[in-house]
Order: C-alpha cells, then structure tokens, then sequence
DNA sequence: TGTCAAATGATAATGATTATCAAATTAAAA
DNA sequence: TTTTAATTTGATAATCATTATCATTTGACA
C-alpha cells in the first residue's frame, strides 16, 4: 500500500505534479476499493470520511490528473456517470468488464484474452492499437446459477 | 431503405407502438447516415430538415423506444454525449469500433472476431453474454499511413 | 522571510438528458 | 360519421453530472 503510494507520487513528481494531501487521500481510497467501480462522487463520499475539507471539484481535479498519468482508467458502463478503475500496476491492457443485467454486479477479467483479436485487428485495418475497452452484457455467474425464486441481489450493484 | 422501413414498423407495431411521421422520419435520417455515429442532437439537427416541427423531445423518445427494440445500440465514446448506432439487421452480436485518437475519426469492424474469446468467458466465468461493446483507441490507418507533416483531419471525426 | 506558481474549495455555469403537462393525433367503439 | 380513450407530441422546466471561475491557501525555493 505504502509502496504503491510511493510510486505514485513519484509518478506525479516525474510530471512536476504535487501529491497533496487532497490527492494522496483521494488515492488511499482508490487502492481500498480496487475491486469498486466508483463515480466521483463515490470518491468524494468516501475522502470525505478521512478528510472531510476536500472540496468535490479537488475530487474531480485528481481523478482527470490520474487519469492522464493512467493510473486510473476512466469507463463508462452507460448509466450517466463516469466510473473511475486503478490500472493493475504494469499492465500494458485495460482489463474487461462483465456487466450483470440481472443484479448489476461488475466483474473483473484480468486475463488479456485479445492478443490473437488485436494482431487481426493491427494487420487486417492498418490500426495501431493503443488501448481498449471490452464489456460483456449478460447474466453473471451468481444470478445464473441461483434458480429463479427469490435470489437475492449483490452488493456490488451499480446505482 | 423502403422495406428496412416497413420491416421496422412491422417490429413497432408488434410491440403496438405506432411508426408516426416523426419516427418514420426519425428513423429516415438514422438509415441515410448509416456509417455515423449520430448524438440525440446530431439527429435532430437532421431530422429537423426534413421535418421542422419535431421537437428535442420526441427524438429523445424516439431513439430510446430504438434502443429498446434493438433497432439501434445506444453508445458512449467518451465525449459526454451518448450515440446511436444501427444494428445490421439480423446481426445477433454489436459491431466493434476503432476510434482514432489523432483525428477522432470512428471506423466500424463488422466482422465478430470474439467467437472464441466469448466462449472462454461463457465457461471460465460461467457469465452467459447476451451482448459486449468492444472498442479499441489508436492511431487509423489514414493518420498512420501519413507521414507526419500537414496531414488533414477526417470529416468523421466526433465533437 | 518574501515571492510566485500550483493547488484548493466554494460556487456559478454549462450542457445533456429527463420529467411534466396541456394540446394534438390516432385507432377503435358506438 | 361522431365519440371516446389512449397514445404521442412539443414546449419548457427540472435534474444531474461535470466544468469553469475566482479569491484564498499552500508549498517550494530564492
Ligand atoms: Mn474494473
Ligand atoms: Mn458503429
Ligand atoms: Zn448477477
Ligand atoms: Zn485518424
């Protein structure tokens, strides 16, 4: 945790950036929801609790400031809000989002699963490819298995 | 063009939905601009030359009842606004897209290209996909096969 | 300690989308 | 054809996420 703090902070330092107060908060609460999906203003929420001057707009200042360093990606899973996820550290690929129609949950595939769709998509369009972002729509595991009558829903639902 | 029309309306009225003038016109504009990626406004910029009494609400209305009927696919570049994109018809799997991050231009991939990956999703994760949004971000082949002085902006691009 | 750019927080502004509601349209019933 | 009831529409207000503004604070450094 602290180690991954360090690096970015140096991050931002090789950028001439400061890790303020504000913004080392903001990333505490980022790396103990790595699991999450949080908008914003879940972020605000959340810094809130340790650091309740934080002002909404530093919130939204940092999680852009993050994005451009792509410590974060920034996603959207098409209800109105952006949605903000750490980059698994070294990644050079966004990881993929399983999205439950039933319950809302958001599951992660960290697996890469696209090298052979990316070398088509390289040769066969001419397109260098620089990221990506992959989402499945469907019924999750859970929901899936529970039979029908009165399966509860997860926690990690959105909204 | 006459017949994906009436196939359409066939696809309302089994829902008892009515295909008024200004959906018929609606769905006119999203026909003739196929290969775009139309926001509510785009459209109703459009829909507005042909039929000037419609109002930013009906489109609204208009391209979510599509939406629902899988008509088009609802879609988020990024760039706060949503998109909406015809379905090839009788395609049971979204198109994928390449966005280009030098000129913005939205290149479409119809081919599937996930079959495999899906499967091991399908299995490994035991999620049953009913739908995915794929989209890659990179440099197209037009800003690619440039070389790097004075080479112009597609017409394509968003925003 | 004094200086200056960077960063912050409060708040106003913006812009896309949604809600509201009275009026118009439509299809079916009488 | 008139009546009726439900659907659809258009104008506009409301909402909500995000961005812009600006006065104040902070931090690094001379
Ligand atoms: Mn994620
Ligand atoms: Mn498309
Ligand atoms: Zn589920
Ligand atoms: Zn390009």
């Amino acid at each position: 945790m602290e180690q991954r703090i360090d690096r970015i902070k140096k991050q931002l330092q090789s950028q001439s950036y400061k890790l303020t107060p504000q913004r080392e908060a903001t990333v505490r609460v980022l790396l103990e929801h790595e699991d999450d999906h949080l908008s914003a203003e879940d972020v605000y929420m959340l810094v809130k609790e340790k650091y309740p001057e934080i002002g909404l707009a530093t919130v939204y200042r940092t999680l852009e400031l993050l994005t451009e360093l792509k410590v974060v990606d920034k996603i959207n899973f098409g209800d109105g809000v952006s949605r903000y996820d750490l980059r698994q550290e070294g990644a050079d690929h966004f990881h993929h989002h399983l999205v439950c129609l039933e319950c809302g949950a958001v599951d992660e595939i960290q697996e890469d699963l696209l090298g052979d769709v990316e070398k088509i998509v390289e040769t066969r369009w001419n397109f260098h490819i620089k990221d990506h972002r992959l989402t499945f729509h469907g019924i999750c595991h859970r929901c899936h298995d529970t039979s029908s009558p009165g399966h509860e829903k997860s926690e990690v639902h959105q909204k």
